[in-house]
DNA sequence: CTCCTTATTGGTAATGGTTTCCATTATCAA
DNA sequence: TTGATAATGGAAACCATTACCAATAAGGAG
């Protein structure tokens, strides 16, 4: 399977291609802030990544692209409650991460990324998956978990 | 404990005094409008509800009184994803209700509340919030879990 | 009850992230 | 190479939420 990690071949032009959707300079663009970022990225701040290597990219097309990117479920978006979207590269597209859920702190909006418990989770999600699928009708596609509380640093804070 | 079921005398105007916060009629109405609701209200939604009430009241107070009842945790707000915050009485000040989360359909964003699971989602939760603020030395207060897919009502449709 | 301090108020303007609009440009199948 | 049309960028619009401010009202002191 094609990675299209940094040299090779682009991974992801089959799956927009098939689509319908074309290959764009600005997309190539985008996808390439995103796999290159660690952390959580507003729009804005993928613009001003973009804007740096092409500066004609404009703040519309990154969130078009994002739009479109998040419905292939390429990547992920948050609301981690600062008024603004975040986004990141989805695990189905980054195949060096892992399923991860977030610890956001009140009081800085500190983000921590945690793998951890994902058999716990992994259980508790499959049995609550399928009785809600069952009681509801609902037929479950996604979940969020997040922890709020305070990070290391600001607790030890008056 | 005072409940302030409709009769009564009104629970929450200690833990309002206790505070500093003054009881003023925009508040009454306000509690009272979230204490009558079944679902899940906007801002907008609870200043419609309280102006047929009591017209002088304005959209500007509502926001600052909801902004006041979550920070004292008698009220819950959420982001079910459709651009605007949506309020509903916490468990703290509703006897009535349990601890529950939420289903979500990402086409018509009807939003189901379920109480099910608790069992199990106490025994995640309490693994994972005990190990994780020993890992990262976060300290949980609060966690969010909700569930994204299509009600029964879409997925029946094309 | 009356006074006085000051928290609270409502209306309006401002904010800021996100969308819409539309004329222009670029992609890519034929 | 060419043509249909998807995609673009810049500006304007959108819209939930906040900031601002002069006017009001809650409630403790006396
Ligand atoms: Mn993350
Ligand atoms: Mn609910
Ligand atoms: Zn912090
Ligand atoms: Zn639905």
């Amino acid at each position: 399977m094609p990675r299209g990690n940094g040299r090779g071949p682009v991974w992801w032009h089959g799956h927009f291609r098939g689509c319908g959707y074309r290959i764009t300079s600005g997309r190539e663009a985008i996808l390439g802030v995103l796999t290159g970022a660690d952390k959580h990225l507003s729009a804005e701040d993928i613009f001003l990544k973009v804007h740096r290597l092409n500066p004609a990219i404009g703040l519309t097309t990154v969130y078009r692209t994002l739009e479109i990117l998040v419905s292939l479920g390429l990547v992920s978006k948050f609301d981690f409650g600062d008024g603004r979207a975040r986004y990141e590269l989805a695990q189905k597209s980054d195949f060096s991460s892992q399923h991860h859920h977030h610890l956001i702190c009140t009081k800085c909006n500190r983000v921590i990324d945690y793998t951890e418990f994902v058999d716990d989770e992994k259980e508790f999600l499959r049995r609550a998956e399928k009785g809600l699928s069952a009681k509801y009708k609902f037929d479950i596609k996604d979940h969020l978990i997040q922890f709020y509380g305070l990070c290391d640093k600001c607790r030890n804070k008056k």
